[in-house]
DNA sequence: TATTGTTATACTCTATAACTATA
DNA sequence: TATAGTTATAGAGTATAACAATA
């Protein structure tokens, strides 16, 4: 039991309230807890935020523009630009000149990017399953369904 | 259809491919949407990140500490001294020193944070419900529970 | 006129480290 | 020794604005 009248002394459990009403509140408890995993799993491999899903992209949607796929992973195409270099620095993506129209770079991946892709998608599944594995393979279904109906209805209110 | 060999042409549709795999893109997608129609309804209010949520745990919870608060919103105690600080300034929450720990101090709201908290919350829920509306009671029942149960796992795990 | 890519830049968010005062 | 709070700071992430080339 947590007393409130006690100031500032040290409480067993934490309320949400009116906070535990707003699903994005859950989405985003979630979402830190996965990135951190991620983030502390991928130091040293000099891994920028959005560089793996816009490989990822690239991979499912051979000569893909940049301002495609920044729109794809919500970036602006600004940021887009910093990626790619990076993703071209490594080796990893190469920009080609899009036949038909000169302002367009077209984008693909490299056996080697390809490789990086497979072994961070391995590691994000082993971090993900840690936490799903819990969850039967219907509730599993169930939420990828519920998830994706939301995306598809945040894209229609646009 | 999407032709693939023809590079940098514009396509019709995107594939996710093996990123449509993972939980935490579709999570990520999905926040960012309510994050980012949170920003532009809330621009002019000059609202910090964090700072509604910290507010919140605060009003859930009169006489939490600062360490306690960082904790249950997933900051470092660092940034939670910029929240209170502006949370404080504009006269929302109020430090009071903790009783029996001169090191401590107990976080209450004022009724101005209140009411302020209030309006936001109704603001995120009218923009939440936009998309929520669209999901039966039964739906979001089962949403709830699934983020919750997962949630209730990445602690575990820790 | 609009769009693609680019650069420069500034702002936000967050964490780290070092410090103080207390415990 | 450890903890609560604070400060300073640095890094990452992102958006905005202005620009060149092209449509």
């Amino acid at each position: 039991m947590n007393d409130a009248e006690t100031a500032g002394t040290a409480r067993d459990s934490l309320q949400l309230g009116r906070l535990g009403d707003l699903v994005g509140f859950r989405l985003r408890r979630i979402q830190t807890h996965f990135g951190r995993d991620f983030g502390t799993a991928m130091v040293g491999q000099g891994l920028r935020s959005g560089m793996m899903s816009t490989l990822a992209l690239i991979s499912a949607n051979p000569g893909i523009s940049q301002s495609e796929a920044a729109k794809a992973v919500l970036l602006d195409k600004s940021a887009a630009v910093l990626i790619v270099n990076e993703l071209e620095r490594r080796g990893f993506a190469r920009r080609v000149p899009a036949e038909g129209d000169r302002r367009r770079h077209a984008l693909f991946t490299t056996p080697e990017g390809e490789a990086f892709l497979t072994m961070l998608l391995d590691h994000l599944s082993v971090i993900e399953d840690r936490v799903l594995s819990r969850l039967t393979g219907e509730e599993l279904r169930v939420l990828n369904r519920l998830l994706d109906r939301m995306y598809e209805i945040c894209l229609a209110l646009e």
